[in-house]
DNA sequence: TTCATTTCTTATCCTACATCAATGCGTTAT
DNA sequence: ATAACGCATTGATGTAGGATAAGAAATGAA
């Protein structure tokens, strides 16, 4: 049930099995079917969530109506809109399954309670967060200076598994591009490659 | 000498007098003329600063030797370069004076040593840390969907004071245009402000 | 299997913004 | 004063990527 969990709190984190058996009782799991949200626009959110198996996305809709992919949530992934949860305040964002997924629910004191019971959790935590911090920093810094091929090619080194898991218009949204944009691009590229050998 | 830093640090975040007096000896300040700088791409970044007065930024060189500005930073404003600093990493920026500028210099330890002396200290870093994700958040949303005109109107919005402090050449590259193109916004949105009188 | 839906590609045209170059205008330095 | 520099503006031209449309390929459903 919660097994990807446990085994990745002990790993990562530290914790013993009987320190994870303490917090198990304040969990619960959900199963999402593939297109199902856990959060929408407007919402506040009220937890955070370990994908046990499957795949999530969180995206904003623009005023425009255009999506714009904000993170993927692969397995053994956190997701959660921390501001949201932090400052009780309506979220920007939806979160989706890509793919049929289970989770695990940590609502909001989870992580006071596991940094109690042992504190090298809290400090893998704080790993966590400014590990957030240093991606949205980098992903700031190509959006501003990147080309779509430059920010293409980052992002299939970066994530080679989610490259192939995930259809390219999300790809693209993630990249501030069209998909007929990326397809071009992913042309270019090949064409590139064919030229070098 | 760190007048701005014990009151702001006695409103904000709780602590007593006697309290800061406790942290002091830890401070020291510097004074950086315009044009200087905390730190350069590729040192490792060792400490935080608060900006007692004058304003800074940091910003990133890219590939084609473009500059991109990440941040501003203001009187009674903390800057960092926290990856750098909690992963010991050399950093992708640098921090530079805008102008004649004094800063008190946090060393690593600072916040930890506060929150001991302080629990209440250790709750506004928090606030501070989860308010940093949630600007960087918000620049990412706006990169990949807002226009030239958006994102300059959400920054004089933002940052009124700021708007008429820096030069305008540094606003463009914080929302990722050129000179020229934030000159020609400025140009369309003043002709609409007056038509529409 | 067949029909339908979603995804990907390709082609054409279009637009926001970049690049380059010239000019003017404050500020600082001599 | 005047030279010199940094900054903002303007105009002309270029280009990466957007919009639109249509067809191919893949996926899925009946």
């Amino acid at each position: 049930m919660f097994e990807n969990f446990k085994i990745y709190l002990i790993e990562k984190a530290g914790l013993t099995e009987e320190e994870f058996n303490q917090l198990s009782p304040t969990l619960q799991t959900k199963v999402v079917s593939k297109g199902d949200f856990l959060l929408k626009q407007g919402e506040i959110c009220q937890h955070s969530f370990f994908v046990e198996k499957g795949l999530l996305r969180s995206y904003s809709i623009d005023l425009t109506g255009k999506e714009h992919i904000i993170q993927f949530a692969p397995q053994n992934w956190f997701i959660s809109d921390r501001s949201s949860v932090y400052f009780n305040e309506p979220s920007d964002f939806f979160m989706e399954a890509i793919e049929e997924t289970s989770v695990v629910i940590l609502n909001k004191n989870f992580i006071t309670l596991a940094s109690e019971i042992n504190p090298s959790f809290g400090q893998y935590n704080e790993v966590l967060l400014q590990n957030h911090i240093r991606q949205l920093q980098k992903r700031v810094n190509q959006l501003l200076g990147a080309s779509a091929e430059m920010r293409y090619l980052n992002f299939i080194q970066l994530y080679p598994d989610l490259t192939l898991r995930v259809p390219q218009w999300m790809i693209a949204s993630y990249l501030g591009i069209t998909p007929e944009s990326l397809s071009r691009v992913r042309k270019e590229l090949a064409s590139k490659n064919f030229k070098s050998k």
